[in-house]
RNA sequence: UGGGGGAUCGUCUAAUGGUAGGACGUCAGAUUCUGGUUCUGAUUGUGGGGGUUCAACUCCUCCUCCCCCAGCCA
């Protein structure tokens, strides 16, 4: 299987790889990886990052191996470890056995380290952070070498084992690559190779002293693991001299090509995991599975599905180009999934009450419902009609607009799956002047399967019988952010500044159709004309609480915004 | 302003010298017991100036704009 027979045309990456088969640059070998470093939790970004990488040693009959990054044990843990794993695998990503940890190789690390200093190619320094930054020099004036520079062989060994062996401060050493001071890319004057940490690292504890970093650690990784196309985003695009000079340098045997593509930007969210975390900290939102975050966690509990987000990754392509996708393509992708996956059903979630008047009281009837009028096997289900109903409030209107095909004084309405009722009055509160209650008469005919079954009325409505209908709060979303995206500007400040303050809406009062009283957590819904919802895990027997994954279009609102 | 990247419909993304195509969105119509779905149609684009060529999104050249880099983070 090849790219080409899934894509009509491939993308660049899959262009490159393609090439390299064809050039028997890794022979038809095709294996790539997954590597998040355990330090937070996966966003939508990184399942962008999963289809490429998963995709790709699918489509080319390869691998892909997961690896945590876990080089700088200061913000790493085992709980994130977990976390990934279980986003991974919820995505519908399989790594079978092929789970790493660069810290695993930190012994093996260790003596290409060793093997750069024998070669003359990195030296020990003692130049504090500080001097490091100003002998570096500046984007347009090249650096200064360190006096450490000509350290002889020797002492550079003795040093290095030093630092392995915790006698120095933090800061006191550093390992640097002996490259170019002078280097016009900043990445290649000495960089950091090794640095001295006295923190007990979430796997390997108090053994190690010193830490690589990602510029070594990455590519020797690679390497190790065979490795074939190191993807990765475009900030990445000048480390790649320095990808290569380490993978040079330490004459390792597989030498993995690094593709750098443009990372995910979704408008009004942030993918940042910075951002994110303050949005956590500081309580914007309830925790990492909040269903307005773009983490893997809250588009779950969202209500989105794995196929959804995979199907929108596809949708959204790879290129090196920044971009920022617009909401409307994973709304687009959710529904289209829900549409045909997620079963109907009543519900109100601004509840007025309508009285049949000549309908009689006591009297419960029943209709039959469709589950899904996409799926047939779903089947019916019985709903149960009687005199009095509650239906949205939207769809009554005392003075109604032009077009507008729902309830009205003297108007008539056909009741999903029920009867045509037409409008005779309306109660209000005396004081308030609000609506208490719309009197209505039905014409009993028009039921499925009555005499006047088929007669048309411009709009059809839904409701749910006040006698048998269930309580339920609907958490109703929007963006998290107004605007479309942070500029460059965006600091912590600037964040709070553009929150969204009605991205939360909770309605308490809802009612919903009896047959929801055993659903279960995390079961997608379509609220008939409104949008799916899923039942969030705050659910309890006395409350039902659904959240709104994302509404249906709505063309009416489109109409009457004109 | 040193280096590295990038610029194609509103938004993403194809087309490597040969009809600028697809998706999302938008608009219009058809169907519909969801103003949903589905179907049909329409809409709009190669950052700018020169040049090469029968032919340029594509090659050359000049310009403009955007992004990334001066962590002992990744």
């Amino acid at each position: 299987m090849t790219s080409s027979e899934h894509h009509s045309s491939a993308d660049f990456i899959r262009t490159k790889i393609l090439a390299d088969q064809e050039s028997q640059r890794f022979g038809q070998r095709v294996h790539t990886r997954f590597p998040p470093e355990p330090n937070g939790h996966l966003h939508i970004g990184h399942a962008k990052s999963m289809c490429l990488n998963f995709g790709i040693s699918q489509e080319f009959s390869g691998f892909c191996n997961l690896r945590l990054d876990d080089t700088n044990p200061t913000k790493e843990s085992m709980d994130y470890v977990q976390s990934i794993q279980d986003d991974v695998r919820w995505l519908g990503f399989d790594w079978t056995d092929r789970l790493y940890f660069a810290s695993d190789y930190f012994e093996r690390l260790y003596d290409y380290a060793v093997k750069l200093i024998q070669n003359n190619k990195a030296y020990v320094d003692s130049l504090t952070a500080e001097e490091i930054r100003d002998y570096r020099g500046t984007l347009t004036e090249p650096g200064k070498e360190s006096p450490d520079r000509q350290r002889s062989l020797d002492e550079n060994l003795e040093l290095f084992s030093k630092m392995r062996a915790g006698e120095f401060e933090e800061g006191a050493y550093i390992l640097r690559a002996k490259i170019d001071m002078a280097s016009p890319n900043i990445n290649m004057r000495d960089p950091a190779l090794y640095r001295i940490r006295h923190v007990t690292h979430y796997r390997t504890g108090d053994i190690w002293r010193i830490y690589p970093t990602y510029d070594f650690a990455h590519p020797l990784s690679d390497a190790l693991e065979g490795i074939t196309h190191s993807l990765c985003t475009l900030e990445f695009e000048d480390h790649r001299p320095l990808y290569d000079w380490v993978l040079r340098e330490c004459e390792v045997s597989c030498h993995s090509q690094q593709i750098e593509f443009a990372r995910l930007n979704l408008a009004h969210t942030v993918m940042s995991k910075r951002k994110l975390l303050q949005l956590v900290e500081e309580g914007h939102v309830n925790g990492w599975d909040d269903p307005r975050l773009p983490t893997l966690k809250g588009l779950r509990r969202r209500g989105y599905s794995p196929a959804a987000i995979r199907n929108f990754c596809d949708r959204v392509g790879v290129a090196k180009r920044d971009s920022v996708i617009e909401m409307g393509v994973l709304e687009h992708a959710i529904r289209e999934d829900l549409n045909r996956s997620a079963d109907r059903v009543m519900a109100v979630l601004h509840p007025v009450k309508v009285i049949i008047e000549n309908f009689p009281e006591g009297q419960i009837e029943e209709v039959e419902a469709v589950n899904n009028p996409e799926d047939a096997s779903r089947g019916t289900r019985q709903l149960s009609f009687s005199r009095e109903i509650y239906i949205d409030h939207d769809d009554f209107r005392e003075d109604p607009p032009k077009k507008y095909f729902r309830l009205s004084p003297g108007k008539e309405v056909r009741l999903k799956y029920g009867y045509i009722i037409c409008c005779v009055g309306v109660d209000k509160d005396e004081t308030t002047g609000e609506i208490t209650a719309i009197r209505c008469t039905y014409d009993s005919e028009t039921k499925r399967g009555g005499a006047q079954a088929g007669r048309k009325v411009k709009g059809t409505i839904h409701w749910v019988s006040v006698q048998d209908a269930l309580p339920a709060e609907v958490r109703v979303y929007e963006t998290l952010l107004l605007p479309s995206n942070l500029d460059a500007e965006g600091t912590s400040q600037g964040l709070e500044a553009k929150l969204n303050p009605d991205s939360l809406q909770v309605l308490e009062t809802c009612w919903v159709e009896p047959s929801l009283s055993d659903a279960t957590i995390g079961t997608s819904f379509q609220f008939e004309r409104q949008g799916y919802f899923c039942l969030d895990p705050d659910s309890h027997k006395q409350k039902l609480v659904f959240n709104r994954t994302v509404s249906l279009r709505d063309s009416w609102a489109k109409i009457e915004r004109k």
